[in-house]
DNA sequence: GTAAAGTCTGGACTCTAGTCCAGAGTCAAG
DNA sequence: CTTGACTCTGGACTAGAGTCCAGACTTTAC
């Protein structure tokens, strides 16, 4: 089954041992037990399971928030998951609606450097200021 | 010209008077001249300003790269803000579109709820984990 | 004109998310 | 069967982003 030593698991992950093991101490991911003076071993499943909290927290979740998401996966509870499953896509529409406003102006400011117009005010702040 | 004190500017762009003082400390907004023995004013550019910050860090940009950022409004150089913008464009692009699949994932899983389709595992580190 | 509320400075403290280290044990290649 | 690479535990340290506090000063409202 693919069984890996916590360095290669970190490597396959692209993060540092002592995350994999912070993540184990906070209950982020489930800590593989150790064979009796032996050493632990780690599948496939960790290793997405990090990159996932990775990319979620590039995408501004804290690791608090990524462990509610990651909670939907074994999630027992239907009712109450959908609940926060609704809330939690509120939210990512709201991101998403704020990178693109981002973007656009991002984009125009590149038009006018194109076009040489130095002149007038980036409006980069009114992007996302005024909510 | 609508100036107020540092509590007002705060309650205004909705954080702690310690942030604005913070983000003065670090260089991500000016310091008001202080009037002799007097107090400073804020104008409504630094709300505008502070509440600009902390949107971008919903969106995962550490505050250095929000600097970054707002470096955008004043550039002087057209040519290298040309080059970072088209950077910063297409790291959104990559945001924009890993919460896109975020957000279906969450879609289907709250179908699979309403359906009281319980069984089979849910797919959302899926969603991030395989870039 | 005096309280209460707000501001100023500077430093100490907190929380999150790691990162580093020492010393002891384990595994695998030659 | 030893040597070098890796793992284990536990604790100390760090950077980023604030947050809190004390003591002195200012402003505002009564």
């Amino acid at each position: 089954m693919n069984e890996m030593t916590i360095g290669r698991a970190a490597k396959a992950a692209g993060v540092k041992i002592d995350t994999i093991r912070y993540y184990q101490r906070i209950g982020l991911i489930a800590e593989p037990v150790l064979p009796q003076g032996g050493q632990r071993k780690y599948g496939e499943e960790v290793v997405r399971r990090v990159k996932f909290i990775k990319r979620a927290q590039t995408l501004g979740f804290t690791l608090d928030e990524t462990s509610c998401l990651l909670s939907f996966e074994e999630a027992k509870n239907c009712c109450e998951t959908k609940e926060l499953a609704e809330h939690k896509i509120k939210e990512i529409d709201g991101r998403i609606a704020d990178l693109r406003r981002m973007k656009k102006t991002l984009g125009e400011l590149m038009m006018r450097c194109e076009s040489g117009d130095d002149s007038g005010q980036c409006p980069i702040i009114d992007s996302l200021a005024n909510a």
